[in-house]
DNA sequence: CACGATTTTCATTTTATTCTGAAAATTAAA
DNA sequence: TTTAATTTTCAGAATAAAATGAAAATCGTG
């Protein structure tokens, strides 16, 4: 009977409770995903390389999260749309191999980056268009209406402003920002 | 022919283009809801709530909508859930009627309270399990773990407070905060 | 060029989400 | 209590989104 585990034991025991957290962590995160609006898969992928020292290819990606090429293929290729994730070309082999932006900061300002040019920008235009189209109106109903366009439409211009400001943070601005709202 | 519309043929007419341009705001926030993890019903309602100077009735969201009483009901209550909207009783009338809450800092506070609760604290949940599982870990591997999960953690802590923030401004802070951060 | 490796596409299937509509439950007035 | 109005629920239908897997396209090397 062993009173010490051997180093390789200790090490063996490690790997498999890494293994388990890294597993716990892309699947919670894959459903906190789809809370936001983007897909299980995508977010599972982006958590599994956010955690990993090495880059991964596409048969990596489909072995640990159990899904197909064709998955695998276009959730990659939607992260690298986003700008979350790089190619990256290791000498001597053919394959394409992937890892994730680490520090989340970057991701941060990416994030905000890609969100206000796809939901905020439209959002603006429609509430634009309907603060033009009803400028002129009489009616206290089409009044209340042209009001309510315009109060969305600075709330949500305010918002886009801050999206720029966060996008163009630089690292070091981050951490005093973070001072200057919160102490 | 006539040469001046009549006070009656100006106000038709502008009701119709009222009609138009809600009806456009509605179906343009409707497909922008989708893109968060909201859906289109629920944000087509919302939409129309905070347009109308009248609370309306769920027969009334049916007709407007084109949607059924189920639809209709439980969109209205996930609304309710979320805070954005309130029903409001009729004195005489036994049915019941719902109005959105108008003002535009109120809506981003609700938002950034309800957001904090079903969305940052789980994930922050889940990173804090990560952080505790690996700080005793000795790999190079399991250490780059624990260091990615203790950022995570602690950009996501930020955001919590940040929510914190929002959800706790009054309105006439929101202007100042405006004007420190875009200023 | 030709061949094997790899990536990309996409028609089909599967799964998840949303919606309907009618029945059941609740409510309040008679 | 009865009745009619209104709200709520929920099984099933419809729709939308995501995933599969195999074929086609592309790539890079001999």
């Amino acid at each position: 009977m062993k009173i010490v585990s051997s180093k390789s034991e200790q090490t063996n025991a490690e790997m498999a409770a890494l293994k388990a957290a890294r597993d716990e962590f892309v699947s919670q995160w894959g459903a906190l995903g789809s809370q936001w609006g983007i897909n299980r898969t995508m977010a599972q992928i982006h958590a599994l390389l956010m955690t990993v020292d090495q880059p991964m290819t596409t048969d990596d990606l489909m072995e640990q999260l159990e899904i197909s090429r064709g998955n695998a293929h276009s959730n990659v290729k939607e992260l690298i749309a986003w700008g979350l994730v790089r190619t990256v070309v290791i000498r001597g082999e053919r394959k394409e191999y992937f890892e994730a932006e680490k520090d989340v900061w970057e991701i941060a300002r990416t994030v905000a980056r890609e969100r206000k040019r796809r939901e905020i920008e439209p959002a603006l235009g429609v509430l634009r268009e309907c603060v033009e189209k009803s400028r002129e109106w009489d009616s206290a109903e089409a009044k209340a209406f042209h009001k309510q366009m315009r109060q969305l439409e600075e709330f949500v211009s305010f918002a886009s402003k801050v999206a720029d400001q966060v996008s163009s943070m630089k690292h070091g601005f981050a951490v005093q920002l973070a001072a200057k709202l919160l102490g």
